[in-house]
DNA sequence: AATAATAACTTGCATTTCACAAGTCATTAT
DNA sequence: ATAATGACTTGTGAAATGCAAGTTATTATT
């Protein structure tokens, strides 16, 4: 699995995220609120342990996650995504309006995938600011319009 | 190799492109003028042609690229992207932000970047006018402003 | 204080995928 | 007629993956 960056981006990413599961962790830790090892093991079901191990060791090499101990509960560790990861948000989203078009079952709503295409920059401000508020508050719904603002934030409500 | 798509937009992205080689056949369809057979070997030492064979047939299959006989010469293959395949685009040039950002060695300038960041769409017309131009002529160099405006379009000049 | 439970891994092994080299087959050039 | 080219296909060993089981550290229970 050796990519040669060469100065172009696509390999670049792919050294970085092109296998079958650095993806699926990402999009947990974006849009389902997932922190431990245990939330991607269940988010995925087919990610074998030590698979999920080597890839959060090298997100957290690549500087795309950042891990910490729990300090209420000392046997867990805690991983979020650095500012390097959050900057993933636009390949993620246009990757949502993407599938939107061509997938029926992908769950993604026609309004959504349609401001993703003529306003991205906009989209990805209102995730960034989900993503701060939620602690394990699924994103994805939120920018589906499936879930109302005072879900965002239980403290404003 | 099983993704289930289960209705995750990133799931569904993954089943088609999600490993190590097809976006960057795709990459080279798009940027490259690569065509042929040969042109991917070339373009990315590296892969085998078994593997490539299979990526071809399986990107075909997804309806990412079309294949056709050459007539001018019946032994070659001539690969394209399909609609849904150009429908890419905003995917891979919001690859190319990220890793201007975080890639000392991408060539991507820094003025493209910008662009891709504040108005996508418009550099996905105009990436898509110049693969429509390009028989042959990558377009990368001319999204970076690398090529003047003849090279696109002989013809005109 | 001892025992059990939980979280995050690590290890071993069978299966699958991959890279590399070589060979096949149809078409075109000499 | 012979050679060369383009697009593959077929083996084979190496690497990655999936699965089950085991390990270690910390927390909960008795």
């Amino acid at each position: 699995m050796i990519y040669e960056p060469n100065q172009c981006p696509i390999r670049f990413g792919l050294g970085v995220f092109g296998d079958r599961w650095s993806l699926l962790i990402i999009r947990d830790l974006m849009f389902r609120g997932s922190t431990r090892f245990r939330d991607f093991l269940d988010a995925d079901e087919g990610i074998s342990t030590n698979v999920l191990s080597d890839r959060l060791s090298r997100l957290e090499t690549h500087g795309i996650i950042s891990r910490r101990r729990d300090q209420a509960d000392g046997r867990q560790v805690r991983y979020q995504l650095t500012d390097k990861g959050k900057d993933l948000l636009p390949v993620m989203l246009t990757m949502f309006a993407w599938a939107e078009r061509y997938d029926p079952e992908t769950r993604v709503s026609g309004e959504l995938a349609d401001r993703i295409r003529t306003d991205l920059s906009a989209v990805c401000g209102e995730a960034l600011a989900a993503m701060e508020n939620a602690d394990r508050i699924p994103v994805l719904p939120l920018l589906n319009g499936e879930m109302d603002d005072a879900g965002v934030d239980p403290a404003r409500a």
